[in-house]
RNA sequence: CGGGGAGUAGCGCAGCUUGGUAGCGCGUUUGGUUCGGGACCAAAAGGCCAUGAGUUCGAAUCUCAUCUCCCCGACCA
């Protein structure tokens, strides 16, 4: 991608609306816009990292077995009497009637609607074990949204469902999934705290709790806030005795489907990523949810030679299977060093006036700071891509 | 929902105490010089001063009400 042609309004001064430092430099790199307070617009290099961390969970999901599925975001409300949570849940639901008068409600969560849906194709142990997920939006009208993605209104959400005949099976799907959670936050970047929990409203006996060390964390560890970014449940039988979700066993027995849920806030997660990976120059991306991996900083593109050898290195980056954004724009070299840092891609190639001069590129580390030449003469044998696998950067 | 702060150009702000019809920096547009860390010169565009109702000859400025945003608390799968 060429920067000319991509939306990345990055602003130089911090909006005084943000205090959390996740929110400065999302708004200041230009990740998201607020619409209203507790409701965001993804922004091009934010929908790319977000996508980045949904695809490292649909691996992870898939690697224990996981299935996606996408389940509605309008629910009616009856589930939630069945279930007993109407009461309980009716201060975050955003609830309204369509025009037939029918109650429904915008899914503050959705075991409700799993529950049904798995009550309605299985009814033998021989279907069990089944575990389900998806990526969702989820909805609840909080009383103070707040430091941007940390506390919205509207927010994406990874939930996913286990389905046993018994307890064994549920314990070994909990399992799975703590250490599924573990190699998610760690392909993430994050240092993760996680600790026994109270169930709370969720139900159910043994649950965790994935914290955040960060600055703007609403909860504490250790006594340093943090922020919550997954929530794992045993569940038991709440939901599948209320709403019916019964199975006939081996002796058949009708007995309710033993239940646990995973939750990972999503959206939240690129906050607690942020709060985690910066420094006063701005985000630094962990690799593997970096919105490009190589951003190409040309120096004066109207040189014939930069724009030259520029475009050469883009598109020998580009057909090696990287994701690459050139900056081509007309401006300071200064500001184009700081956008660059800002955004924070992992590795910024530099190419200007030594490249002129000594036929050479600057590769720069944006995590350590650390800057390599390379020569991009004939008589170098070594290839650009082969350089940085020795400097681990892809 | 209680307490505090704030709404003036795209962004950051000054002006308000002591009313006289709006200004600065950055950004934007045009032309030129620059080009390795937010560069310079010149010209220009851009505002119902959050909204409504008062007070006054006259309101960004004073009064009252409303809306919105931020922070602290309460609440929070």
């Amino acid at each position: 991608m060429y920067w000319s042609n991509a939306f990345i309004p990055t602003l130089k001064e911090t909006p005084k609306d943000a205090e959390a430092i996740s929110h400065k430099l999302m708004l200041r790199a230009g990740l998201v816009k607020m619409l209203t307070a507790g409701v965001y617009l993804y922004l091009p290099l934010g929908l790319k990292v977000l996508n980045n961390i949904e695809n490292i969970i649909r691996d992870e999901m898939d690697r224990v077995g996981a299935n996606e599925v996408y389940l509605s975001c309008l629910q009616p409300r009856d589930i939630w009497l069945k279930s007993g949570r109407d009461a309980q849940m009716q201060d975050v639901m955003i609830k309204f009637t369509d025009r037939k008068n029918r109650e429904l409600c915008l899914g503050p969560t959705h075991e409700e609607v799993i529950t049904e849906l798995v009550k309605s194709y299985v009814n033998s142990y021989k279907q069990l074990p089944i575990t389900l997920y998806q990526i969702q939006t989820k909805f609840r009208d909080e009383t103070r949204p707040r430091f941007g993605l940390i506390r919205s209104c509207e927010f994406i959400m990874k939930d996913a469902y286990s389905f046993d005949k018994d307890k064994i099976g549920l314990e070994k799907n909990y399992k799975f999934m703590y250490e599924a959670y573990v190699n998610i936050f760690k392909r993430c970047g994050l240092d993760v705290k996680i600790i026994q929990a109270d169930p709370g409203v969720m139900g159910g006996s043994v649950s965790h709790e994935f914290l955040v060390p960060a600055e703007s964390g609403e909860d504490t560890v250790e006594g340093k806030p943090a922020i919550e970014i997954a929530h794992i449940f045993q569940l038991g039988i709440k939901y599948s005795q209320a709403l019916g979700a019964n199975f006939l066993d081996k002796d058949g027995k009708l007995n309710p489907i033993i239940m646990g849920c995973y939750g990972i806030g999503v959206s939240r997660l690129i906050a607690a990523i942020i709060e985690q990976n910066y420094d006063d120059k701005g985000i630094i991306w962990p690799r593997e949810v970096a919105p490009y991996d190589i951003l190409i900083t040309a120096v004066n593109f109207q040189d014939d030679v930069i724009r030259n050898i520029s475009q050469k290195v883009y598109s020998q980056l580009k057909d090696s299977g990287m994701n690459v954004l050139i900056d081509d724009r007309s401006l300071p070299a200064g500001v184009k060093f700081n956008d660059a840092e800002l955004i924070g891609v992992p590795i910024i190639i530099v190419i200007g006036k030594k490249t002129i001069e000594n036929n050479t590129i600057e590769i720069k580390i944006r995590s350590n700071g650390k800057k390599f030449d390379f020569n991009v003469g004939a008589q170098n044998t070594t290839s650009l891509l082969d350089k940085l696998r020795e400097l681990k950067c892809i």
